[in-house]
DNA sequence: CATGAATGAGTGTTCATTCAT
DNA sequence: TATGAATGAACACTCATTCAT
């Protein structure tokens, strides 16, 4: 469990010093020797390291990612129904985020930004937690949960996109703290729209006219008294 | 019409050289040398334009910002009904974008990574463009066309974020190129939300039972008619 | 009497501007711009006036310093016994620094420093007036007024020397706010140095022993008739 | 014997190659590339031992100011009457300009001018030299060596103002090329004045009417037996 | 394994100076 | 004559990176 004990530890603490550093003062105002400071280490044995402040950025995610995605995979073994299993998504999204700010702003402030980044090993796991939230929807659309003529791509942008924008706010201007509260909201939002009064009408019918239609109704009423949205609380 | 042109016209000139080698490399990576080839001029010119290598930066938005501000905010006085004026900002929105390719690079990867751009006047316009959707959202809720629990902040991420999602797959990536195109099947999805079935009854239950909704269906409909999505289109 | 009348106030004008600028400034802390903001010209018409800032700079001293060596050698006319003309030629010394500051400064801290003013011609009036010193000095000791053994080198330097060191803490240090007061203790510092108990038996030595002595005596006693010291006065 | 040796040692490498530069051409005219070329260092290495150019320059005082104020203090100790402290003073001051041409160049030439010296720590060195002057013309008035109406401020403006002047001409002129060789001259001057014929009734009747006197007689007529003033000899 | 010491390569910025108008 | 506009030429300073110890 504990492999070249030693040697990864500094790895680590090195790495967790550049992602707070980075985090602070982004990749270019951040220099190796704030780096080295932060880590306590010298300046030197950072190279020993890592072969370049380059390859320093890019091996922050690593770990968090594939976790993220593993834990992801794990979690939706267990879940049914489309709008569920985006609830899911959506949630750990937020949830990874929320719990390690630093690594949110190191991924959504310079990863994002860089075009090499783009062709790291690291960037297939986000294009694979991507291919999940694809997933999902195609499923969805399958199974008739979602309409057929959804464009998969579109609303992934809008999953990802919505989450992103919500990051951004919090680390630019440190509100909402909380985002995991906002899965439920979300992902009815995302399922249901946002026109008004359909959902009771067309519950009502569905219940009489389409005893089959599963549709997000019930998912999203059971969320609201498990975990309901604290009211006036806002998106940001 | 052409006020102190000779200024004017070679601050122009700087600035859309700026934003090119800007959006090409990167703001760290681009040098004022480099600018400056690009806009044919001395080094030293630059700065008898702009104080700082960062002022220069934070002079881009300027004018494209404020104008597309006031289009929007111009168009938006003759469009009746939430869902058409959010259909109509979606749409000036990516319209912006869409034609200045250069101008969304430096916006979406420099611009919004930094810190200190957030107490620039520019930023100003860009919170108050975001204010208009919120201000349609509420609008919306309050005319009973949007659920009466929509949370407007939420709802303005989604609207933003997707659209900055897409921003960033077209710059990275190179696609979609067209992002206009997605106007109708965004604003739609906001709406309506992804929940299948819905629709067809909805419409019908509408002209049966609610004969004064005025919900999102007739907006979305026209709308189709008059600029139909395009079949097999992805978002991204 | 106004010649180029247009042209040499211009010009008088420029050079007053660089006086202060120089003196508030330094020479390389100011620039060119500096200077044409406080003549209220533009930085391309200085160049109409001087080829360079360097010229600029050894062009200020010119009248000035040409006025203070007639002036000096003008008042010498008058005046009889080497103590005496001693205390004219430090009096004026300090008149003309006294009456302008930034000259003062330009001078000291400026020109003193510069190896390439010794090349002047403005230079020249300094050494001539620095020459008029010498001059006193042997004419002093040819009148047996002054030790024969006396170093009029060394002589000249402790009166320039002092003056200048009393400049030099004005400059920076902001006083002692008037110097000409000093001429009297200056004057009869040199003359008699600072031993005590020598004048008195001098004097009444010379009475009895040595009756063509004239000494500096007396002219010290009328200069503090004339204009006495203020008591507790200090140099600085 | 040998702290922190490396690093010391390079530090003073450096400031030796930047007195040397400056002396030769000023500090603004001086790059910190010449400083690096004379050092044999790169250009970086300096800023690892100095923060900056300005700050390079201010610590070229440092020990050798220190030392000179310790030197002199010592060899005060051992010296009594104000006539004989105040030659051992001007003999030190004199001294250590000699021997370190560059040393005098920078501090008469870029020092004195500079208006930020006056707040570094080694300004407060120059100062308390300048300080123990005062005190040995206080300590002289005191003893009833010096006259009691001596103004110690301006003497001591005589006594630093012509060692200076001397110092500006051997740096401009290159002459006279030795001080200390004037360190009796001037001490003489200063305790005897320029009048003629008084010195010698002075001691002659010193000893028979005021047999008490102390007087500047004997130190000086001691001195010139030691150490006669070469003949012919000008003060530059 | 860790690092003190050194530096190559680069860059933003300044400013005296020029010249067409 | 006066100047707006342009720039060539420098320069201080930074920092990622290397390597001997």
């Amino acid at each position: 469990m504990t492999a070249q004990p030693k040697f990864e530890i500094r790895k680590g603490q090195i790495l967790k010093a550049a992602e707070r550093i980075f985090a602070q003062k982004g990749y270019s105002e951040a220099t190796i020797s704030d780096v080295a400071r932060e880590a306590k280490v010298s300046e030197a044995t950072i190279y020993e390291y890592f072969p370049s402040k380059e390859e320093l950025l890019f091996s922050i995610p690593g770990e968090t990612l594939r976790h993220s995605k593993e834990r992801i995979e794990y979690t939706l073994q267990f879940i049914r129904g489309a709008s569920n299993r985006l609830r899911a998504f959506i949630y750990h999204y937020l949830y990874f985020y929320d719990n390690d700010p630093d690594y949110a702003a190191v991924t959504m402030m310079i990863l994002k930004q860089n075009r090499k980044f783009l062709e790291e090993k690291a960037y297939q796991d986000v294009r694979e937690i991507s291919r999940i939230a694809l997933r999902i929807l195609q499923e969805g659309v399958a199974a008739g949960e979602f309409r057929p003529d959804l464009n998969p791509n579109l609303v992934r942008s809008v999953i990802l996109g919505t989450i992103e924008h919500m990051l951004y706010r919090r680390i630019l201007l440190g509100k909402p703290e909380n985002l995991v509260e906002f899965t439920d909201s979300l992902t009815d939002l995302i399922v249901n729209g946002i026109a008004s009064e359909r959902s009771e009408k067309v519950w009502n019918l569905q219940i009489r006219l389409e005893p089959e239609a599963k549709g997000g109704a019930r998912p999203m009423e059971s969320s609201k008294d498990i975990k309901p949205v604290k009211k006036g609380k806002t998106a940001s």
